[in-house]
DNA sequence: AGTTAGCACTCGAAAGAATAGAGTGCTAAT
DNA sequence: ATTAGCACTCTATTCTTTCGAGTGCTAACT
């Protein structure tokens, strides 16, 4: 373990770095921070931390900057004080992630958004993951016959639809009583646990429509599946130039095509754990290269005590970490709050 | 105009400077292309040129490079002769740009991540306008009474939902019999001719359902008027970080803010003129500070021979503007092809 | 009159040299 | 244990020099 004065001089380099994105020499820490101690105790102190992986020097006569491992010290200090301050603007960003919308997608758009420009990080979603949730009305319809839509209502109140095309012609008064069946059957189960039902053939047999069903359940199953793939947003992907940290365009190209390339991405994020609501992965704790010098905060939102979906932000590893914490905390705070009000 | 020769020396220097994205000397074109005359030759021609306003010197002892109004007048005369080859991958193409959705919204954006593949620019499309579309089939419906969902099937075939909220309940029952007077009043308008239509009043009266349909009808118009919303897809958004005029940093920023503003952006797709289709917008001849070293591309992609949305590529105004111009060409063909065969 | 060879001149990009300064690590004194 | 002092290191910056591609002009050629 660190002794005291260790800590504080890490913290205090970290602090240093944050704002300059330079390496820290032992005088400007002296100078700027009351440790009470001289430069040369602070060099030796140093000399220390970097003995110990907590500092790197890019080359032999220059200052220094915290490792990734710093930052997981620092981090989980951050993370088990705990020291949450509410921030002030709850209500704007209410109002802000809603606008007029009641659509759980909109949310989580806006939600990225605004986080994006509250952190000036590039921030991501995972979409409501609607499967997890339950249904609370399912409708068939057609014009022709052939083409069927399929619309969802789902527990958090997102409307999801799908089209599908058959070579039976179904109508509209076959639909529709169909969906007065699959309604009864399906209430308040989870698109999972429905589709695991048509696929056991664990259903009903009403008589006159059992043919009919027959051929159009596997439509529906494939038509559910389709809707409930998981949906990515990206907001302020520009925002990683800013950063001193990617003025070299091809690192800044290497970083934006990661984020472009959404299956990578959604499988990245999803893989999050997020027991503890805040996840944070740290530089060379992110398994892809083009990550090894981001650091991903990720926390989860919820529905009915659930997590349903994803929010969070990329960037260097040089980051605020305890300003972003509580924007983060705020957010999914907010986010949850919303959807339990929208279900009234 | 330009005599033979001259046009012959112009169009060796776009093409020269096409490949190498460097100012363009007299002895490179005698060496390159077979003009049959010497470099000094050519160097009176260039001079000639430059007076004119073809040619541009970024210093007084570089070679040249096209001006905006040397590219346009070759654009003009690409599309006046109008060398159009077919693309070979044709079916390739339906098929990628297909996959296995039969939405327009889809359709639209796989095309326009694979427009982005095959050009290596950044491409945009906004999406079918479908307030020009005629509507299919409306379809309300409502699990609690308050929270209305609307269902839109339009002659292009997709589907679109809205949920709206009302105060006073309206239940299935009555919402089935609305649905049936508003497909029968409203079957085969656009969205435009049904919002104008409910504003004027201009509607049918059932004793007994004219209260409800007073009630709910400017939610619908609501409704109506915001799933018609413009879109836009952008795909290959770092595409532009791969060309030697944007290894500035600064300048790739701009670029990519300008882009991912979708409001400016679509204000400025929506407006360019398409009426011959295709549509080059060169450097300075775009409003926006931010576009004015690119070029801008677009075409429109039709239903039923009338125009319903955009689909273009943006980059620096040094293009290869004849293969971009036979590739958007072969891609709205596909499109509309696709589109003429959705609707049987 | 149009074309071309020849050559002096220009200017930026690249390479090299000199300088400045921030920072370290060690030693010796406190 | 702490600190002042100092030699040493290394990069970043600035200034110079060099190099070469390219022009524009002149005079000769066809």
């Amino acid at each position: 373990m660190l002794d005291e004065r260790k800590l504080k001089v890490l913290y205090a380099i970290i602090d240093s770095h944050l704002n300059t994105a330079e390496p820290i020499g032992s005088r400007t820490i002296s100078k700027d921070y009351d440790l009470g101690v001289s430069a040369a105790t602070i060099r030796n102190e140093m000399s220390d931390l970097e003995d110990r992986g907590y500092l790197i020097k890019p080359h032999s006569s220059a200052g220094r900057i915290p490792s990734d491992k710093a930052y997981r010290l620092y981090v989980d200090q951050l993370l088990t004080n705990n020291e949450k301050k509410e921030l002030e603007r709850n209500q704007e960003i209410k109002e802000e992630i809603q606008q007029e919308t009641k659509q759980t997608e909109d949310i989580i758009k806006n939600s990225t958004r605004l986080l994006s420009q509250l952190t000036s990080y590039t921030a991501i979603a995972i979409s409501p993951q609607i499967n997890k949730l339950r249904l609370k009305h399912i409708q068939l319809m057609s014009m022709d016959g052939n083409n069927i839509i399929l619309v969802l209502l789902n527990s958090s109140g997102s409307v999801q639809n799908n089209l599908f095309y058959i070579d039976e012609k179904i109508y509209n008064d076959n639909l529709f009583l169909i969906s007065k069946i699959l309604n009864d059957e399906f209430n308040n189960l989870t698109i999972d646990e429905i589709v695991d039902k048509i696929k056991n053939k664990d259903i009903f047999k009403i008589e006159e429509l059992s043919t009919i069903l027959d051929y159009i359940l596997p439509f529906i199953s494939k038509s559910l599946q389709e809707i409930s793939e998981t949906k990515i947003y990206i907001d302020g992907l520009t925002k990683i130039l800013n950063f001193p940290e990617y003025r070299d365009i091809d690192k800044a190209r290497d970083f934006m095509e990661f984020i472009e390339d959404e299956k990578t991405l959604i499988n990245l994020i999803s893989n999050m754990e997020n027991e503890d609501g805040l996840t944070i992965s740290i530089g060379e704790e992110n398994e892809p290269i083009e990550m090894k010098h981001c650091s991903i905060i990720t926390t989860n939102y919820q529905f009915t005590d659930k997590s349903i979906g994803k929010i969070g932000i990329i960037g260097p590893t040089r980051m605020d970490y305890l300003k972003l914490i509580n924007i983060m905390d705020t957010m999914s705070d907010n986010i949850n709050e919303i959807f339990k009000i929208l279900m009234g």
